[in-house]
DNA sequence: CAATTTGCTGGGAACGTTCCCAGCAATTGA
DNA sequence: TCAATTGCTGGGAACGTTCCCAGCAAATTG
């Protein structure tokens, strides 16, 4: 019932607790036999290390912290699993919290995990400015935050994690565009994070070299669920927007667009083209299949993984970018028929 | 840089750890005037509790643990939101391990959260029997287990919560004959997981009841992928089995087939209807969206995280099993034109 | 006025580990 | 043969808390 601890150890061997610790350790300073003897009792009555003692004596909690916006798409999901498969190895645990795409839960996030004395958080965050203030706090108090995905202004000196958002939408944008396409709509994320506006950027350099930019075709959002795409694309419609085709900043985005033009009987993609930046697998579980930027999201954990853990281990190590390659999946809604 | 502690606290205002503890736990033995001081002092040098020692001190880890077989989709993600709403607000963290529907990843996260000394765990499990008597062993040596969704056989007598997924699955099996079809096929869930039988049970009693029940309209598959519901429908067109609608296990599974039909020019919900059980944010993110099940997932997490309490709490209360109340949401899918 | 109660404080064990410091016997060295 | 080294062991502090047990002064009681 009641966990084994090394003093019934000691007790049931009368051995001192420091011998059987040794033992337990592999530590050079023990006979071979009393160390057999520790193994076989420890094996035996089921003892196991108490962790929070460890953590105690050690001065870590050997938890990390992982705040995303939402958890309910597949984005966030794969790049746990890649968190979550480096951690897991060492030791660590992976305490995940969700901002429900709001700045002030983020910031109580934060500070929740802060008060649970995590070593180390991972975030992919909501707004670009509005907590920024209290990441460098948190650095200071002592906690390395490691940024992914969407990360903070370049006045933060941190660790972070991203892909090549322009280039990549830039050739998304070409294949649009080599498809026959000239009218080509964005559904801009909202322009509080840092990975809207790069992509829009790479729309809006390919548009230009190709002289067919028009303003009236960029949609801001302010979010990027299914309704924010449907909602953006009704604008387009209801304004008389002549497109077709969508290069959205999300999957979401782009499946809310396409379910409503579905809706209207408007073709995808005869009709009008879709395809989208994140590439997770929603973008292939819908019909007709969208053309997506996907991204190396367990790459990714992993790699956010292994930055937190560096700073964890030396807390001055320097702060690193790992720019990942992210790769373009070409699919059926923007596989027009030729006629 | 360093945390601030009790000690520093203690020398700082030159009084005992015994007296600033029962400052700062609003101990009534002590005085008004000393408890002001030591909680401006607290505040002012940032003194933050440590965790870890108290969860040495009262043999805690204040952590539990979610075991789903994946995360990808946004079931599990909303259930644990209900587990989070609940749990953070009583201090506890929460660890999630992915199975991956596989019962050998599962029975190693379940014997990595005892590792870490979680206090308990909440698990949807991914096979019936294959880890029966681990879970047996694990709460015998004091670790609490609340089952939810997908539950052990009777057995094992345990807390756990499910929705009444035999009534469900009649009624919307009904609404499929009350809209005029009568080659309904099941696309069931793989024969391990208790609730698949369920609803397969639900579905044969109606089609019993009303004369057209067909073995060979029931599919079984091995998993709850996007490819099995494909593969499925694959099945039934390949047998050449005449079929005019879908009731499928998951929605998943339901979209994996939707897609499928979609793609090889079947109209949905014209030539073949589809509903499904579970109920996710997914059935409609798809079009036409998808008539389903849907469950009180982040009620069942709520549940779920009480029941584990309940347990943490005393070890001996008694084993319950919350039943929840699904409702059906009716959708393009099912909604056939009258012709 | 003595005896009891009250109000407040400090000391120190305990939670389960690790690890430094002694200490003791046996072995090695010259 | 004596000193030094080696091999192994036990004692106990430390990590940061809580909380029981004393203890002491002031206030209350009869």
């Amino acid at each position: 019932m009641k966990p084994i601890t090394l003093k019934d150890l000691s007790k049931y061997l009368s051995l001192s607790t420091s011998t059987i610790s040794r033992a337990l350790l592999h530590d050079k300073n023990i006979n071979a036999a009393t160390k057999k003897r520790v193994l076989e009792a420890a094996e035996s009555l089921g003892y196991k290390p108490n962790t929070t003692a460890l953590n105690l004596r050690y001065g870590k909690t050997k938890c990390i912290g992982f705040v995303v916006p939402e958890m309910v798409t597949p984005f966030s999901a794969s790049v746990l699993k890649g968190v979550q498969r480096f951690l897991n190895e060492t030791g660590y645990k992976v305490i995940i919290l969700e901002s429900d795409e709001n700045p002030q839960n983020e910031r109580e996030n934060l500070l929740l995990l802060e008060q649970f004395n995590v070593d180390g958080i991972i975030l992919n965050l909501c707004h670009e400015t509005y907590n920024e203030h209290l990441y460098e706090q948190i650095m200071e108090r002592g906690t390395p935050i490691v940024f992914f995905d969407r990360i903070p202004g370049k006045s933060l000196n941190v660790s972070k994690v991203i892909v090549n958002d322009h280039i990549q939408a830039s050739l998304m944008v070409e294949h649009l565009i080599s498809n026959g396409n000239n009218r080509i709509a964005h559904l801009m994320g909202p322009a509080t994070v840092r990975n809207a506006t790069e992509r829009a950027m790479g729309y809006q350099r390919i548009l230009f070299k190709h002289g067919i930019f028009d303003p009236a075709l960029m949609i801001q959002t302010d979010g990027t669920t299914f309704e924010h795409g449907k909602r953006a694309v009704m604008e387009l419609l209801k304004k008389e927007i002549a497109f077709d085709s969508i290069f959205a900043f999300t999957d979401t985005l782009a499946i809310g667009a396409m379910n409503y033009l579905l809706e209207q009987n408007i073709r995808v993609p005869d009709a009008v083209s879709i395809c989208s930046f994140s590439g997770t697998a929603l973008s292939s579980s819908v019909f007709p299949p969208i053309s997506s930027v996907e991204q190396p999201l367990q790459e990714m954990g992993v790699a956010a993984a292994q930055l937190v853990m560096e700073q964890i281990i030396d807390r001055d190590s320097e702060r690193k970018t790992i720019i990942l390659d992210a790769k373009i999946n070409y699919r059926g809604s923007t596989n027009r028929r030729q006629h």
